[in-house]
DNA sequence: TTGAAAGCGATACCAA
DNA sequence: TTGGTATCGCTTTCAA
């Protein structure tokens, strides 16, 4: 592997001035540059990462904290990780992996190590326990999910109340008087995840507020669960008219234990889902739902985590605004 | 942050007895160690990595090369990111993400700078490009899939072209005669990635051996597809009896499908699935099916990797047998 | 516009 | 059993 000194020695000049060109921290000649850049080319130049990491302070990575479980929404997951991982190189920075269960450790081992200049904190809990660790170190970071009390950190998400609210009315304005939502799996509610409390949270206000007969339960992912939690919910008096999934990964079977009862959607029953689009989109009836917007999200979380690397901007919160597309899959419930 | 130096100080010892104390490389006395041990707790003392790095010229980190797309199998992969998170903690390793779509380049990139010790590329192709790539920087690494031409690679896999033998056979025992198989997305196969190939190469093969007609398609992730797919399997002359399922984004898709068209599993009808156990139990009727083992895969490759990095071993080629669990989904075919 | 040289914070070789 | 010191490859200040 070729050197900064080995570049200098072809180029003929000092070690500085390469490194100044390349960083374009100083005005070189045209000359000199022309140099330079040939010397890399030809030998094919890169900076070593630790040294460079070791003299400027900065390591040009960024901590991506996510939870690799099963109970949570993979295909969502993996939506962000991409997104975060494709805007991180665009600012030239690699993303690390931090693993859920290193927990607060994991947070101060890459901090204290130097092994990164700030990290991305995913599936944010309301009480989150990582929060005073983030907030002592003082290591530039940004949540992706609401806690309860952000005060002092930066936080992004899909405003999940509003979206909720937005799913009630959507279906209160189309004469629905009775709703019922199928919710996370209860390890999700368990451990006091901000977005689906948030989203309960919309759910009920908005259907207290327009006066709507509204349920709602945990639901596992299995097909099992999935039958007992649905006709639990039709069972209701009023029975529901329509209904709200926000766990996109029974969506399938959702669907599925309707038309088994030989319930039509959207003639009998209107849906509405909360999740990947294309997930909606490819069901047997195309879905009428609120998309995550994980690309969004993501890029903006990557972002904001550089702009508070550049030492603008402090603490910030954003709220993505959720949109509802209506499809195939609510429409007026018929007048009796 | 504490330096070396200052725990050094504060224990009044050199700098080096601190780093060999760290290190266990060098016998220290039991007195030493206690000084210096107590002088790192008190100062909370981290080694930096970058300056760790430079100096050992090991990184400590290795690269995932991953596809984060959707029309691979999300759950599948996760489970692997996961498991290879996991056991490269486990070996005091950092995982440092490479997205697919950086190609060769980002091969080059994450060795020329020095940035990790070894890779692990995953979702790899019958004939990869980056095989060349790899050979020739000479950087540690090991496959998650099995190319054409693996030589001088190290790689570690399900045994996927078992895998459908063994689907197959199951089959064939309990008499079936015609089967047919769900295959993965179109775009798989136009990719060339290896485990699909390998797998219809497996089923086609293991068919032909017994005698049995077999047909398969490749199926996108939308329930319209699918239930195309289905219907064109279904109307084979003779009618298959059994299915094989090697994609399962559209597992449930199927099972709706059948139901749809009132074809009882498994009366009328065996159904057997390749992928995550959890899935396959979670479906309407418990299935027969054969586990992906993410996690010993992952596991297995992190090993390798570490293997090589301690100069041990070079190339070496793992394929896990794969096991079918039976379950109650499949059954011999009914005497007519 | 450029160069020299002092770090950055570890590791590991050479001595003692 | 320990210490001193060169070294890793770059960035950045200080001088010219």
């Amino acid at each position: 592997m070729a050197t900064i000194d080995d570049v200098a020695r072809d180029a003929g000049v000092s070690a500085s001035t390469v490194s100044y060109v390349l960083s374009g921290k100083r005005t070189i000649s045209a000359e000199t540059q022309a140099k330079v850049a040939r010397s890399v080319r030809k030998l094919g130049y890169r900076p070593n990462a630790s040294a460079r990491a070791l003299a400027s302070k900065k390591s040009g990575a960024i901590g991506l904290v996510a939870p690799f479980r099963a109970d949570n929404n993979v295909p969502v997951l993996m939506q962000f990780v991409a997104a975060i991982a494709t805007a991180a190189r665009v600012h030239d920075h690699d993303v690390l992996l931090v693993t859920q269960e290193e927990g607060e450790e994991g947070l101060r081992r890459v901090s204290h190590t130097s092994l990164v200049d700030a990290v991305l904190v995913m599936d944010v809990e309301a009480d989150d326990s990582r929060l005073p660790m983030l907030r002592t170190l003082g290591l530039p970071s940004v949540l992706i999910g609401l806690p309860d009390e952000p005060r002092g950190l930066s936080c992004v998400d899909l405003d999940r109340r509003q979206a909720a609210v937005l799913a009630v009315e959507h279906l209160a304005q189309l004469g629905h008087r009775s709703i019922a939502m199928v919710g996370a799996p209860q390890a999700v509610y368990d451990r006091g995840s901000a977005y689906a409390l948030r989203f309960t949270d919309g759910f009920e206000s908005a259907a207290a507020k327009r006066g709507l007969a509204a349920n709602w339960v945990p639901v596992e992912q299995s097909f099992e669960a999935t039958r007992y939690a649905v006709e639990f919910l039709l069972d209701a008096d009023p029975a529901p008219t329509a209904l709200i999934v926000q766990n996109e990964a029974v969506l399938a079977a959702v669907l599925a234990v309707l038309e088994r009862r030989q319930i039509r959607v959207p003639e009998d029953i209107s849906v509405v889902a909360i999740g990947p689009t294309d997930l909606a989109v490819n069901q047997r009836v195309p879905l009428t739902g609120i998309d995550v917007q994980a690309e969004r999200i993501g890029a903006s979380a990557v972002e904001m985590l550089m702009k508070q690397l550049k030492g603008d901007a402090v603490s910030e919160i954003r709220l993505l605004s959720p949109e509802l597309i209506q499809r195939e899959s609510s429409r007026e419930i018929p007048n009796e």
